[in-house]
DNA sequence: AACTATTTATAAGA
DNA sequence: TTCTTATAAATAGTT
């Protein structure tokens, strides 16, 4: 979707690549933001950029879904005769209900930002404004390069969440603020000199 | 996108909420397929729907980049001060190499499907072209339900994938029928009845 | 499931 | 890179 149409094909030219890899991967993650906002489901997107930089979305979050998914995955092998008590709509839930926590609705995910994909020349030209302008104006979340200011990184995506959440939740602010949230910066695994957080907000009914 | 915006939030009418998760979760992960062809990134997408069931995405395979992920995850414990040596973009991959399968390209994604979300009447309509028409026209492998045709799902999806590729790969059909590929049924977990197959095929710059 | 009026996403270009 | 704009693609409502 653009000015003109493209193959999906492999792209070749490193600047398009990683352009047009930054763009989707902001575009597949707001899809799945909506998808979860709309329909409540749970989500998490695992990314390995061309860079081999991890981009994460999760709802509620990334480990919930990985952990669910791993442990239908791993019972597999013991019970295989219920085939009927696999998908109720929406809360008759009589089966089992791995992670108990379907009750809960929050949005979040975590980022390792490109910082030296393509060694051309522009490695400094990506904060502009980390420290001046977080009170109204914030990029999504998913987007937020992660380098050392991680308090406000935690701020802007928490903001960012909202901003995504904000037709139904603008004035669910203050509330979520009292709720737990910590941060698991994956930048840090990888980047180091941010030791190791984590963020997860745990909101109910955001999106209703 | 449509006759009308909507709101992000909450869908309530469960007959809506279902024709829309379906949608928009065949978007996403033609969103993510696209990505992957174009860019060449490792991707996982793990949804359970809000009738809770399972939907798989993964490229080169879920479990392949959920690996990587844990593995970088766990790993970040020790090594915390290679800030150089994690993103380059094309092949000149210097460091862990948790997958050790990055040479290889293919999109795999295997589903559960409704069968029974939805109470009312209708849930014995889903299979139209199953045993016919496995010449030209098929959907997209995510879409395709797993009941008890196994094998010719597995054909449907080697299809699917390759009408995702075709513009660069159509001729290389039976180039990749000669590949190793078998079929993990992650419905069989839920199904049962499904034994456990294994899906993923092997092929090389699929997408160049 | 198919159709189409619209809205969204995004390829190019600045 | 971020913004703008022309265009392609996704999809809400409908059949």
């Amino acid at each position: 979707m653009g000015k003109r149409k493209i193959d999906i094909k492999k792209i070749n030219n490193k600047n398009y690549l990683k352009a047009t890899f930054s763009k989707r991967r902001k575009g597949l993650f707001r899809k799945a933001t909506d998808l979860c906002c709309l329909s409540g489901a749970q989500i998490a997107i695992i990314t390995f950029s061309p860079g081999n930089k991890p981009f994460i979305f999760g709802h509620p979050s990334a480990e919930t879904v990985i952990d669910r998914f791993l442990g239908e995955q791993a019972s597999c092998t013991t019970d295989d005769d219920d085939d009927e008590s696999i998908g109720p709509v929406e809360g008759e839930d009589g089966h089992e209900d791995l992670e108990a926590n379907h009750d809960e609705e929050d949005i979040g995910s975590v980022d390792a930002e490109d910082s030296h994909e393509d060694s051309e020349a522009n490695q400094e030209e990506e904060k502009e404004d980390e420290a001046g302008g977080d009170g109204e104006k914030v990029s999504v979340w998913w987007d937020e390069p992660i380098d050392e200011n991680l308090e406000l990184h935690e701020l802007k995506k928490y903001k960012g969440l909202l901003e995504c959440l904000k037709e139904n939740v603008a004035s669910k602010l203050d509330e979520m603020n009292k709720r737990e949230f910590y941060t698991k910066d994956y930048l840090a695994m990888l980047n180091s000199e941010i030791g190791s957080t984590s963020t997860t907000c745990q909101e109910r009914d955001l999106c209703d």
